[in-house]
RNA sequence: UGACACCUACUAAC
DNA sequence: GTTAGTAGGTGTCA
């Protein structure tokens, strides 16, 4: 089941959870830079949860990559895969050092195991730091979180639209406008295609 | 140490801090209600220092008070004696609940001290209420702040005013204009002695 | 003990 | 609408 590398190219894939409360009404987001995006809900939740459940809904909503890049602020996702946290749970049947139950199995054990399929990489940012991607996906997870709403791309409805992504951003970085880095404006010298 | 109750008649005192810039340029100010007000700033702090500032001078002020009541918008102020904040501070060494060093010891621990000495107890009111003279420290703390400049009521020169003090407020509320309630315009029927 | 995230509250400002 | 100064807390892991 182990997927070939850049059978398709790479994306990266801005992921983000929310929590009024934590635990209380939570929210979740993912979102392609200058792409589509998804954004969900749950009255009764945790901040972290919703952290997992942006990154799982993204990895299947995004099953047409073979590479993906997941951009995270959370170290309790990040660190699992970079950290290799997993690999303890796994030898542990699934207890914490601490030889407590790993909490959120039912969303981590399907997550290790797509990750473990490859074509996943995680990178970590700092959260609330003029990421601007980072920013886009808080401010939809809150606004999913706080008006318990969902939200998702139209485009992603029509057969092929991976392609035409990856065109679109190839082309906007041909003029020099790169729509992953942190700092820049993404919208300089671009137009919101999705 | 501990000072008697009612050796003297009780006293509130309106305090106010004001930061333009937060850091940047600050001002404070305590004021009794129909009386004496001082003021003072700092080129250079935050809204918080202010706070605490307008607090401890005040009560260096009005150490021929035995009872006070300092009057004050800030829960950070407030909260450190209200909800006890710090017990825990001195339980942890001076660490927060996170465990990093609690801000501004310098000012906390001495007014710590000097509240442990007791005769002084705290009110919190919403800034910006229109509470009269809450509203008038704050415009005194944003002046200091502003122009950089301090200002203290002559009449803590004479000695014996905090009797005089005490009686000119006495038969003001025989007259029944209450120099101390929310909402009521003080001036209402009286003069400014000070 | 550390790290990150998610909040809640008040204030101060822009 | 935004940011900063500050505290209290929970969600989670090593």
């Amino acid at each position: 089941m182990r997927r070939t590398e850049s059978t398709t190219r790479r994306v990266a894939v801005y992921t983000d959870g929310a929590c009024l409360d934590n635990p209380g009404m939570g929210g979740w987001a993912w979102v392609l830079p200058d792409g589509p995006y998804e954004s969900g809900f749950d009255s009764r939740t945790t901040n972290n949860r919703m952290e997992l459940m942006a990154v799982i809904r993204a990895l299947e909503a995004l099953a047409g990559f073979g590479n993906i890049e997941v951009v995270t602020d959370s170290r309790y996702v990040s660190s699992c895969f970079e950290e290799r946290w997993w690999e303890g749970w796994e030898r542990r049947g699934w207890k914490t050092a601490s030889r407590k139950p790993v909490k959120n199995q039912d969303l981590w054990r399907p997550l290790v195991g797509r990750v473990l399929d490859g074509g996943v990489t995680f990178r970590w940012v700092k959260g609330h730091r003029g990421n601007f991607w980072n920013e886009f996906a808080d401010s939809q997870a809150n606004e999913a979180a706080r008006m318990q709403t969902s939200n998702r791309s139209k485009i992603m409805d029509s057969p092929g639209w991976e392609e035409r992504y990856l065109a679109s951003r190839d082309a906007k970085e041909k003029q020099g406008t790169p729509t992953d880095e942190l700092g820049g404006d993404p919208f300089e010298g671009s137009t919101q295609l999705f």
